[in-house]
DNA sequence: AAGAAAATATGACTTTTATCATATTAAAGG
DNA sequence: CCTTTAATATGATAAAAGTCATATTTTCTT
């Protein structure tokens, strides 16, 4: 069983409130999962009993359309805490959780947080807080899926990926999503998603090496993003 | 100045979790307001320094797009605090919030509702409790803006009118928005909306009195709305 | 390494939605 | 009460985006 006090990713957490023996009692219950790419973290209606910390890897939260389509509704990486608004809300997951990469998760039961919340004022406020972003981010991203047309949900979603995840030694994105997880990410069909990145492709904004992406007219695309 | 305690919007939200005391002291700071139809309560962008209890009317709570549209991200009736996530994230207002009927508000300040959190750990749980279902919503409505129609949209927010403002005794809904306002919550140009309530009129699925719309097959708008 | 399967790409076409123009109706102000 | 303004309605057209078909490329399997 790892420490969890030698984590260094609780730092990027609302878990960096905890003190030493919040976190000695935290590993003692917690377990580590590896997970493969592609796999299933917890599904959409599913009863998650606790949280998922992301120790390494990056997750995808999406949620089936009544129209047969998942969305993406957000990328998680190394850091995030899965399943916090279940838990406070004592409800079902809104969103199921994928693995995009090959990943480490530590869970951590419902029990022990709630303990958390009872005894640290501030862990409480950290996780508020993160949740408050969470609502922000979704407000936004709701009126850019509501006002903006599908190619500058396109260029604001590649400038995301590269300012979030960062571009690997030969400039393409670090993040490797499909096209079709790129169009669940924006919301449209797989094959406008292909058309418009074609497009980017011919007017010099991006290039496309294989599957990977490289953006190479950052400023172009973001006026584009607007 | 009103007291609180008698106020009974309270049990309606966060608030309920408060004692006597705490209600007596909160009746000492706050302000009430009372605000007219089309009037700002706050703006996006600007400090605000607590929080705004809602007592009588709804308010639309909106973001402007880059494309200069306003976008309604949620409507906000009795009970309902308005400025949570702000405060908590201590930053600027994401949205501005502008009365859609006269109303009566109560300011409570900053400091009042942080007392609160420090010391009334259920106010607090509550408080996160909503933050979690608004961004639950959120979430919800991202999917729909991002993979459902324009048609599909109009139907589920004639729907979902009826079911949180209710009717008046001519069927017709109890809040009215005008054709803009619809627009600018399913995110389409204001004649496209028009349009779409002429075709379901047409379709004797709703009636349009005036200004005034009424629902009248919610069976078959629902199956539109899915 | 070869074949099968999946992902990417592109063309042709349809549907949806936006835009601009212009009536028509309703609301507001003197 | 009439005039002015704003909101609603509808037509014509253009642009955006979706769908279906079919290559082409990449990846996976054996």
């Amino acid at each position: 069983m790892s420490r969890c006090e030698q984590c260094i990713v609780r730092e990027f957490s609302s878990l960096k409130a905890l003190n030493k023996d919040e976190l000695v009692k935290m590993a003692n219950c917690k377990t580590s999962k590896n997970i493969k790419k592609g796999e299933l973290i917890f599904e959409e209606g599913e009863a998650v009993n606790g949280v998922f910390c992301v120790r390494n890897g990056v997750a995808k939260m999406t949620k089936l359309s009544t129209n047969g389509k998942d969305h993406i509704v957000k990328l998680a990486k190394k850091g995030e805490l899965l399943g916090q608004r279940s838990l406070i809300s004592d409800e079902p997951a809104n969103l199921s959780a994928v693995a995009l990469e090959d990943m480490q998760v530590c869970f951590i039961p419902k029990s022990e947080i709630i303990g958390f919340f009872n005894e640290n004022n501030k862990f409480s406020m950290n996780v508020m807080k993160t949740i408050c972003g969470d609502l922000k981010e979704a407000d936004d991203l709701m009126v850019n899926m509501a006002q903006k047309t599908v190619k500058e949900r396109l260029a604001y979603t590649l400038i995301y990926l590269q300012e979030t995840f960062g571009i690997n030694e030969d400039k393409t994105l670090k993040l490797q999503l499909s096209r079709e997880e790129i169009s669940s990410i924006i919301g449209t069909a797989t094959e406008s998603c292909i058309r418009l990145l074609s497009e980017f492709k011919k007017l010099k904004l991006i290039d496309l090496i294989g599957k990977k992406i490289a953006i190479i007219d950052k400023i172009t695309l973001k006026k584009i993003a607007e």
